[in-house]
RNA sequence: GCCGGUAUAGCUCAGUUGGUAGAGCAGCUGAUUUGUAAUCAGCAGGUCGGGGGUUCGAGUCCGUCUACCGGCUCCA
């Protein structure tokens, strides 16, 4: 970072420092137009910052214009931030003083040895570490924004109250602001969630009930168009194809573990309670009913690596409020894997799995934009994991190991790993900035400890696999969601549930038309033809809001040349070429996998 | 599950202080035969998300359930 750089938003650093400023000027607006609101806690994030209230009313839009103003006047009044510190006791009877009891818990859970700090603008002190700007006036007046509000449970805890958070963002010029709201904007006219069903890829009804989506024609096609190249692909990588049932009596999941650690994550047939007589319930993973594959008889170190994969329908049951489009549903499939390995074998196969994923991310254009998170426990998670601290050590040192020598840049998440081991999360965002796991690759030694799981050695020795759990284009419906947020609809052309459509500008071209579409369909492409007796500008048109990515014009000239007219959905007139000429260059691009426009 | 918001025709939306629902697009029918993003006309379409309540009278007011949206928590 050159020294003329140091105070832009393209230092990082800078551009929080100002976001956190940001956020006490916010605060103290707040607590001048309602002094009976307690304060929580206020950081800088991402894209902005928020700040946490314990207030006994709800912001409403008037509420925040009201604060914006407030913090308007704040940042021309040129308020100094002044930076203090007090002993810990004093710090306690300062904010209780000041009556902020989430202040007085925060101090009180610092270190003994903590250093306090406090920053003071005009009236208003907040308990901060900092670092801040200097003065509340280097903060451009005209250009933040408050952008939302809504719940948020002090300290992140669904036990403890609900406060209400505002978020906010700031910029150094209007424009800048201007600029960062119309692409926010223009991201949400890509939400599959809008334009998924628009587009008719999916819908949703009440009668079925929350996160159930139906798969419109559209959607099936483009789902089933993946799971089949996927499976062929994972065939050509040695895996074993396989297909187990959709549910399990209760015994199944006491042993993996899922009846202790899950029961309420589960879609449960009959009553748990109930000991005397048969209870199911549907999936919601697939492994310990993949993993009876490998049980079906006794194994040998010559069965290894096994590699099974199996699409796979699971079903959970999440709570009323997850459920969000088509990423985040209570039944969906899932390209799911287990890999069965001598211990040796497990840098390699993590290899294979993570090259698979990544092959198959950038062949459908997301792994620019994916980040990887190395998933781990929370030792003082009592509650959610099996296995002992040694266990767990030992896996996710191992998968540390591997993904150092593969060289993955990765940040560590601290309780997110499964309850059985730890993973390497294949993270993408949404059209709001909501990260969510696209794929998983999970290092397993415990689950293979609960089902017995064993196979004789070179030395005629029983020995425990490891096991890889893995996907590779993960959850299909999420993937589907991710597409076409990515290409706002206009899936590459090898996906297109409707690849061509021919418009035949008159009805004397019918018959030609008819002709093309059976010659490129008996050759693979998904045609149709738009036959109604509507001005071609309207056919046009339509095609063009569907994304249909070819659009063949055919008329008189056509007929008489044996051309078609060809028109991209990105608005390009290719001009007339011949049906063969045309259909070489869409299946190269289809065989491709082509997404260049 | 929690906080906030939303729900009127397939879609996008009107609907005055409570007085028995309206437009455009889509659909259907007819006319039109059209060369690169919307041809014209007619017709049909809604127990205003569901059950309640207040009222002489509820799309409108009040509760409740359901679904959808943005967060939180949880999670692929």
């Amino acid at each position: 970072m050159s020294e003329e750089n140091l105070y832009t938003f393209e230092n990082e650093a800078y551009r929080k420092t100002y976001w956190h400023t940001c956020s006490h000027v916010m605060a103290q607006a707040v607590k001048r137009l309602y002094p009976q609101v307690k304060l929580a806690i206020g950081p800088s994030i991402d894209n902005g910052w928020y700040y946490d209230f314990d207030c006994d009313f709800s912001f409403t839009q008037e509420h925040l214009e009201a604060i914006e103003a407030e913090m308007k006047k704040i940042c021309k009044e040129r308020l100094h931030l002044e930076r203090s510190e007090k002993p810990r006791a004093e710090a306690i009877a300062y904010m209780e003083s000041l009556d902020e009891p989430y202040k007085v818990e925060l101090i009180n859970d610092l270190p003994e040895d903590a250093v306090i700090s406090f920053y003071t603008q005009g009236e208003f002190t907040d308990l901060c570490a900092g670092p801040h700007l200097d003065s509340t006036g280097r903060i451009k007046a005209n250009a933040f924004k408050l952008t939302q509000c809504c719940g948020a449970y002090w300290r992140g805890d669904s036990n403890r109250k609900m406060l209400q958070r505002i978020y906010g963002v700031a910029f150094p010029k209007k424009e800048e602001l201007d600029e960062y709201l119309r692409k926010q904007e223009e991201a949400r006219k890509r939400d599959h969630n809008k334009i998924g069903r628009e587009l008719e890829y999916f819908t949703t009804v009440d009668v079925i009930g929350q996160g159930l989506p139906i798969m419109l024609p559209k959607g099936a096609r483009v789902i089933q168009l993946l799971q089949r190249w996927i499976e062929d692909e994972e065939q050509k990588r040695g895996y074993l194809l396989t297909k187990t049932p959709l549910m399990a009596k209760s015994d199944l999941y006491k042993i993996s573990g899922h009846w202790d650690h899950y029961l309420d994550g589960m879609f449960v047939l009959g009553d748990p309670k109930d000991e005397s007589k048969e209870c199911f319930a549907l999936r919601p993973m697939t492994c310990p009913f993949q993993y009876q594959v490998f049980l079906n008889r006794a194994r040998s170190y010559r069965d290894l690596p096994m590699r099974l994969g199996e699409t796979s329908t699971l079903f959970r049951n999440e709570d009323s409020g997850e459920m969000h489009g088509l990423i985040r549903v209570r039944q969906f499939t899932i390209s799911e894997g287990h890999l069965i390995l001598r211990p040796e074998q497990l840098e390699d196969e993590f290899r294979g799995c993570l090259e698979l994923a990544k092959y198959v991310l950038d062949t459908v254009g997301m792994l620019e934009n994916c980040t990887f998170r190395f998933s781990q426990w929370d030792p003082n998670n009592k509650e959610k994991y099996i296995g002992t601290p040694e266990q767990w050590d030992e896996a996710q040192s191992i998968m540390g190991k591997i993904l150092d020598d593969l060289g993955v840049e990765y940040t560590i998440g601290i309780d997110e790993a499964a309850f059985y081991g730890p993973k390497l999360d294949i993270q993408y965002k949404n059209v709001f900035g909501k990260e969510d796991t696209i794929v998983t690759i999970q290092v397993d030694q415990l689950l293979a400890e609960q089902f017995d799981m064993e196979y004789t050695d070179v030395d005629g020795k029983k020995r425990r696999p490891y096991i890889i759990h893995r996907t590779s284009l993960g959850c299909y419906e999420r993937t589907l969601a991710y597409l076409i947020e990515r290409f706002a609809g206009a899936l590459p052309l090898w996906m297109m549930p409707t690849q061509v459509r021919i418009l035949p500008i008159t009805d004397r071209a019918h018959d030609y038309a008819k002709q093309i579409e059976a010659k490129l369909t008996a050759a693979g492409v998904r045609t149709e033809s738009d036959l109604r007796s509507e001005k071609l500008g309207y056919k046009i048109r339509e095609a063009q809001m569907q994304k249909i990515p070819y659009m063949l014009v055919v008329g008189d000239r056509d007929m008489e040349n044996g051309t078609v007219s060809v028109r991209t959905r990105g608005g390009v007139d290719l001009g007339a070429m011949s049906v063969d000429a045309f259909m070489g260059r869409c299946l190269t691009e289809i065989a491709t996998k082509d997404r260049s426009f």
